[in-house]
DNA sequence: TGATTTGACTTTCATATCGCAATCTATATA
DNA sequence: TATATAGATTGCGATATGAAAGTCAAATCA
C-alpha cells in the first residue's frame, strides 16, 4: 500500500485550507521549488535536492501534485525509461506565492542564504521577477518536450 | 511526551525549506489564518475553527509558532485562566503571503467560497488589502491587551 | 545477443506523528 | 464549598515517515 498525505478529505471551503491540502507538508513545496525555479523535471533530479527526500515519499508527492493538477507526467522522448514532470499553468501561477514566501523567510531569517540574487531581484521588482520566472519555466518545457 | 513536528532540524539554508519548517504542516497555516484574518487570540477560539483541530495538536502548534517567533503568549488580563496569543511583526509580515496563497487557491478552485469579499478586495488592490489587514491586526491587539 | 547498468519506482519495516477521548490543573463563578 | 470553564497533557490505536532493499523495463556494454 502506498503512503498518503494526512487528511486527504476536504475539511472546509476555505482557500487557506485548500492550499494546506495541496502544499501543507514537508516536501511538496521543495519539489515545486526545484521544478519552478531550478528547471528540474526528472525523478532523479528531484531526488538529488539538498534536503534528500526518500524515493517512496517523492513518488507519493509527485502523484499527489499530479492529482491536484499541479504537474503533468510525460515519457522522456529520448529515453524510454525516463519520466519528465512539468508544471501546469496552475503551478506556474503559484510562482508569485512561492517567491513571496521565500522573501518572507529571507527577511526574517538572514541565514537563509540560498537564492540571494533572486531575493534581491524580487525586492526591487516583485511582479517582474515572478513573471520572468514563469516565462523561463515555459521556455524550459518547450526546450525539453517534443 | 509531547508531540513534535516532523524533521525539527534545519535541513538546508534555503528560504523555501525554512518556510516549510515553520508552516509546512496541516494546521499551522490555519491557526495563522484565524489569528491574522479573524481576530482570534484564545485557545478556545482557535479550537473552534471549522476544521476542528484537536487540543493536543493545537497546543503543539501554538508552542511551535512561539518557538519560531510568530506568536507571543500573554495572560488574559480579565480572566486568570485565559491565555491570549498575538502575532509578532514577523507574523504580520506573513499576511501578504497568506493572502496571495488564498487568492491562488481561489482562482484555481472556485469551490473555495469563504473570504469572497477579501478575495475581491485583494484582486483590485493586493498591497493595500494586505496592509489594511496588518493594521487591523495591530489595532485589535491594542484593543484587547492592556 | 547476453550481461550489466540505469531510471523510476514499490515494498518492507521500525520509528514517529496524528487524532480522538479522557484526564488534569488552575482559576472563576454560584 | 461545589461546580464550571479555560487551557492544556496523557494514553493509545491508527496512520505516515524514512532508510534500505527489491522490482522491472529499457538502455548500454561486452
Amino acid at each position: 500500500m502506498q503512503s498518503k498525505l494526512p487528511s486527504s478529505g476536504t475539511r472546509s471551503s476555505c482557500p487557506v485550507n485548500a492550499a494546506v491540502e495541496v502544499i501543507g507538508d514537508q516536501w511538496t513545496l521543495l519539489i515545486l521549488r526545484d521544478m519552478l525555479l531550478q528547471e528540474r523535471c526528472r525523478f532523479s533530479e528531484f531526488r538529488g535536492s539538498e534536503e534528500s527526500v526518500a524515493t517512496n515519499i517523492l513518488a507519493t508527492r509527485l502523484k499527489h501534485l499530479a492529482t491536484h493538477g499541479l504537474i503533468e507526467k510525460f515519457k522522456d522522448p529520448e529515453d524510454g525509461r525516463g519520466a519528465l514532470y512539468f508544471p501546469t499553468e496552475r503551478a506556474l501561477d503559484f510562482i508569485p506565492v512561492l517567491v513571496a514566501t521565500m522573501a518572507w523567510s529571507n527577511t526574517h531569517q538572514p541565514e537563509t542564504t540560498k537564492y540571494a540574487p533572486l531575493m534581491a531581484a524580487y525586492r526591487s521588482d516583485p511582479h517582474g521577477t515572478a513573471e520572468g520566472l514563469k516565462e523561463r519555466a515555459r521556455q524550459f518545457r518547450k526546450k525539453v518536450l517534443p
